[in-house]
DNA sequence: AGCACGCCGACT
DNA sequence: GTCGGCGTGCTC
């Protein structure tokens, strides 16, 4: 008998299986790898990319319908075996189709077919004819001028991305120069280049006794997978302690990931490292050209970058000697994916650093509860910072009673009188509002009419100053209308957002400089750093922001920070609702006062006893923490359970219901009602883009007996004929309702 | 997800 | 008569 060679094919398709081929005629089987880009027929596309999972000589599939590879298009793999095991694992973990996970860890440039093995950098010169031209006659072009200039000028051929960096989008420009016969393109051999000298700069900070402690223990841990818990405010220098740990990993010539939440990833906290550290450090942002984000996967890759940066997906780049892991603010949201692959950045991060022995340093001032009941259990090291000596004080806080209170708009007067006390001292006042526009209803008081979202069934918010009804659910939005449909009355507004705030102060306060900053205002690209850098000059005295000012900045000449809504998310049916609002507390409280300023925090409620508000000022985000770990295990509720969901849309309620009724009783035989399952419940945002939500809550004690049967329930699943009405899918670890 | 096959409505 | 609508079925 003839041993055949079968390979076995992750393709991108949302089938959660292999698909088994066999090698191309006359081809080496030598030169087969796993972790290899193939091109293979799949169905009836002929040319479809796969990567080779693994290779055997058996198949179960019937041997004569086998196809062949195409051509394979690596020499070398592109993801290496301990990657790729990673990757497998993570597909397992979730229940999520491998093929699509395996190319999730690429950059798009590669996850097409014939993308070559290395990324070669382009270099342009000019031609004879490129060389006779004088660049201001290509007078059309003002850009392509600039640019032919520019290469004239060098002595040497030009890399593409230093034109980049000086010419925003010079491409489009480089191919018309390129069509008009004036330059011409090569591509650099992708030499190694020689070792860069390491060169880390001295900390312009002197560390205390707390962070010197902190950095002994991880240091002393390199070599483990140790987990730690580094716990301390904005301000406490968690930054410096991750500096401190990577400068001995880099010297030993590994390499340190370094996760940051989605709006952390700014200018000025690459610039932080970059100034300390004088290496190689990969950046993976959006904002990165496809060709960056390649040349900076593969540096990371073949271990050139000895520093990663990078948002969630960053958790996915391959790694050649890894030291350390870094995931800042780990109870972020922004780390788990709330589409298609849902997974926690946070928690691969911890599951890479294990598997790879090396440390995963979590920081946060504010931690989820799940990383405290692991640093509880002493699975996780939790290391404290306090605040820093000399450095900023714990602010005051005080809850407003606004309970019959006079009110301007969303400020009750004693909130107006504070703003006063506080402009009259010539310091800054921040005021916090999470909610954009300028009201969150429109409606009819004369027959009760709402403005509404037709997909979503949820009420529009008005926005002044386009003068348009936005949905915050699916970003649909149409012009606004100032009389009711029905009866042609005027209609009202209810419920404040940040421009009404900012219309009331220019009333009440109408020689102070105000500035809005939330999405509608940041639009524009430099739009944030201008106002950050306007704050920090002293030229704005009143801040009012959204979530996007509660993280990540530090405003030191801010001593009164309010709270205008506290009372929205206290009373919500999700159970993480309270850890989210005593987060966002926190975070809020730290944003101010630093140095002899003095930062006061006044909360604005209509439920002034709630024991979130006293727990939290009185005893600190870490007893209250507590407090609610014993709530989560009283109610069986992660962390002291585990959980999944399965989720249906359908542009029929009924449809979706209907699913999750079947699905439970596939479920319910395949584990003797061994797991609780709560369903089908409606998404806490019932309808979304026209479509109706529905879903099933899976949880268990033991996360084994979770994850036992969803495989054969999952295959089940796709066999169900109501499952065709519906877009389904699972969420291993859900962070939230919605 | 793609992609093709297939069976019913309004048009060059 | 055909172009094209999106239901259904399949992918080694």
């Amino acid at each position: 008998m003839t041993r055949e060679c079968i390979l076995r094919v992750a393709i991108a398709t949302p089938l959660r299986r292999l698909f088994d081929y066999l090698p191309p005629d006359s081809f080496d089987i030598k030169n087969l790898h796993l972790g290899i880009r193939v091109s293979v027929p799949f169905g009836r596309r002929k040319e479809v990319s796969g990567i080779i999972i693994s290779i055997g000589d058996t198949s179960d599939f019937p041997l004569n319908k086998l196809k062949k590879i195409n051509v394979v298009i690596d020499k070398h793999p592109i993801l290496e075996k301990k990657h790729l095991n990673f990757l497998i694992w993570a597909s397992k973990y979730y229940h999520y189709p491998i093929g699509e996970v395996v190319f999730s860890a690429l950059p798009t440039w590669l996850r097409k077919n014939n993308a070559i093995e290395l990324f070669r950098e382009s270099v342009w010169s000019v031609t004879e004819k490129g060389i006779a031209t004088d660049p201001n006659l290509i007078s059309k072009s003002p850009k392509q001028a600039q640019i032919l200039n520019f290469i004239q000028q060098s002595q040497t051929a030009v890399n593409e991305s230093e034109l980049n960096n000086n010419y925003p989008r010079a491409k489009q420009s480089l191919l018309a120069l390129e069509k008009k016969e004036l330059i011409t393109k090569e591509l650099l051999d992708p030499i190694e280049p020689a070792e860069k000298e390491i060169k880390i700069n001295k900390s312009p900070f002197k560390l205390n006794k707390e962070q010197k402690s902190a950095i002994k223990e991880i240091l002393n841990s390199l070599e483990s997978s140790a987990t730690f818990l580094l716990d301390g405010l904005t301000g406490s220098g968690k930054t410096e302690v991750y500096m401190s740990v990577m400068e001995p990993v880099i010297k030993a010539g590994r390499q340190c990931l370094v996760l940051l939440p989605e709006i952390g990833l700014t200018p000025q906290q690459i610039q932080r490292f970059k100034d300390r550290f004088e290496v190689d450090i990969a950046i993976q942002h959006s904002g990165l050209s496809e060709t960056e984000r390649t040349k900076h996967w593969q540096d990371a890759k073949t271990g050139k970058a000895k520093i990663i940066l990078g948002t969630r997906s960053a958790v996915w780049t391959p790694l050649a000697n890894p030291g350390l892991y870094i995931i800042d603010e780990e109870h972020d949201l922004s780390y788990k994916q709330q589409d298609s692959f849902r997974y926690s950045a946070r928690d691969m991060l911890i599951i890479r650093a294990t598997r790879d022995k090396r440390p995963a340093v979590l920081g946060s001032a504010t931690p989820s509860l799940e990383t405290l009941h692991n640093a509880n259990k002493e699975r996780y090291q939790h290391l404290i910072l306090p605040a820093r000596a000399g450095e900023a004080k714990p602010p005051t806080h005080r809850i407003l009673d606004v309970r019959g209170k006079k009110m301007f708009g969303p400020l009750s007067q004693l909130l107006v009188d504070e703003i006063r006390t506080h402009l009259n001292n010539k310091n800054q006042v921040l005021l916090f509002l999470n909610r954009r526009g300028y009201a969150s209803h429109l409606y009819c008081h004369h027959c009760g009419w709402k403005a509404e979202c037709e997909r979503c069934e949820l009420p529009y918010t008005y926005h002044k100053y386009n003068n348009r009804m936005v949905c915050h659910h699916c970003d649909s939005n149409r012009r606004s209308i100032k009389h009711c449909p029905e009866c042609e009355e005027e209609l009202l507004f209810l419920g404040h957002g940040t421009e009404r705030i900012e219309e009331v102060l220019a009333e009440l306060f109408p020689k102070a400089i105000v500035a809005r900053i939330d999405r509608d205002t940041t639009r524009k690209k430099n739009a944030m750093n201008e106002y950050l850098e306007k704050i920090h000059s002293g030229e704005i005295d009143i801040l009012i922001g959204t979530q996007m000012l509660a993280k990540g900045h530090h405003f030191p000449n801010v001593t009164l920070t309010g709270i205008v809504d506290a009372d929205r998310g206290l009373f919500s049916t999700d159970f993480r609702a309270s850890e989210r609002l005593a987060q966002l507390f926190m975070q809020v409280s730290g944003r101010t006062g630093r140095g002899s300023k003095e930062g006061t925090v006044v909360v604005q409620t209509h439920n002034p006893e709630h024991p979130l508000f006293k727990q939290l000022i009185e005893h600190g985000y870490n007893y209250f923490s507590k407090s609610l770990l014993q709530e989560r295990k009283h109610a069986s509720l992660p962390p002291h359970a585990y959980m999944a969901f399965l989720r249906a849309e359908a542009h029929n309620a009924n449809d979706a219901k209907r699913f999750i009724n079947d699905a439970i009783m596939q479920l319910n035989l395949l584990t003797q009602n061994a797991l609780q399952l709560f369903g089908p419940i409606p998404a806490l945002i019932e309808k979304r883009s026209g479509r109706y939500r529905y879903q099933l809550i899976i949880q268990s004690s033991s996360r084994k007996s979770l994850h036992s049967h969803l495989d054969q329930w999952l295959d089940k699943l796709d066999e169900m004929k109501t499952a065709k009405k519906v877009r389904w899918s699972i969420d291993i670890d859900p962070q939230d309702m919605t």
